[in-house]
DNA sequence: ACTGATTTTAATCATTTGATTGAATAAGTT
DNA sequence: AACTTATTCAATCAAATGATTAAAATCAGT
């Protein structure tokens, strides 16, 4: 009666209207939706979002916190997780962003649209503040991995970049390639379906490389 | 009197409203830009801004169209360059690239973002869509030296995609790393820095390896 | 069937926002 | 000086847009 959830017996109208304002949301961006846009493509009345949720504000809050809770909470399983080695991990999350992101393509761009127009307020909205990845156990497996073997002359912090642009890049830059190459989505798909494998071994390449061939 | 240019005797305050609006477009985007910005960070009366261009739309399209024609201008010399070789090609287009990102940290975002809400219009108006890579002489350079060594079992395009991938997105995910790790502006400036040399490393690792442990 | 609560809608409001207008000022021409 | 042209601004308009309201429709319980 208080722990304010499940109140509504039956929410399917709300829910209808969260799903088509992420859609919206998602594709457009905050700034370009209007609440007519929400309005019609969920297909009710323009008031009913106003009647479920105080203003647009309140409503992209909502969702965008509940979208991304769930698939931070499961890179964080992943992370967590003692019995699997740093190349599993980042088979495993690599995995997870191809999946989720041949999903919800239009996902990156928008939340580094968003991030950028003010990284604190959304990082908190979407709870990414509270991700402490120093703390995971992937994190302890990295520095003791690092600490047996002699380090490459390469701060790590651009192994987690280059890791990040060789998953994320080329879902936001898809339209531009698509465009150029007269690749269709299918077709891309499948391009991204082989990054799967081929991601981990060419970030294994970086990082077990001698960097002596890197000079003058 | 018919050639359209210089015919303004003196363009300062025409300059001063298109440097700010490039600043505010390139800074917010296209639909979270109020001309009412323009007028603020220029300093001048809004109504001028429709005097020496008709419209916001019409203006964004100039300025737009100024911007870019430079740098692809630029990168296409240097793909039709026939003293360089490959490898001095990629290194001069991360250079480059670099470059330009340094100073436009906010650029990539936008352009994908805009591209994003109509590929053809943007392409069109940045005059990309004339780019033809299929043309160049990098893309001859770059069949000749496929047809005489075993080619990798990895479709070419993934190659672009990665270089792409490594340059662009470290300055799109900034404000996200910079916010995670503490990492300050000046600091992530000299790590990108770093990259000039890194990245052609990994892209000639990534092209020169036998893909042997490529399995399963 | 009746009652009260919930859900949905059409109509409307207030503010924001892109654009226009007409006057004021400056600068050059005759 | 008188006239013309280019530049700038305050005031205002019209459309778009987020939000509210009051009434109608629907539903649940009796």
């Amino acid at each position: 009666m208080d722990t304010n959830n499940d109140i509504t017996p039956n929410s399917s109208t709300e829910d209808k209207i969260k799903e088509a304002a992420r859609r919206v949301f998602i594709r457009k961006g905050y700034a370009a939706t209007r609440t007519r846009d929400i309005a019609d493509e969920s297909g009710f009345n323009l008031s009913l979002i106003n009647y479920y949720f105080r203003s647009k504000e309140k409503l992209f809050d909502i969702i965008i916190k509940e979208h991304f809770q769930s698939f931070i909470q499961s890179v964080m399983v992943i992370v967590n997780n003692r019995d699997t080695s740093i190349q599993q991990k980042i088979q495993l999350i690599i995995n997870n962003y191809i999946d989720m992101l041949t999903k919800n393509p239009d996902l990156p761009l928008f939340v580094l649209k968003e991030i950028n127009s003010d990284p604190d307020k959304f990082m908190a909205m979407i709870g990414f503040d509270k991700v402490n990845g120093g703390g995971t156990y992937l994190a302890q497996q990295w520095a003791e991995m690092a600490a047996h073997r002699k380090a490459p002359p390469v701060k790590p912090i651009h192994f987690l970049m280059n890791t990040a642009s060789l998953i994320i890049f080329p879902f936001i830059a898809g339209p531009v390639i698509r465009n150029k190459t007269g690749i269709d989505k299918e077709q891309y798909n499948n391009l991204m379906e082989e990054r799967r494998k081929l991601i981990p071994y060419w970030v294994s390449l970086m990082l077990n490389d001698s960097y002596e061939g890197l000079n003058n």
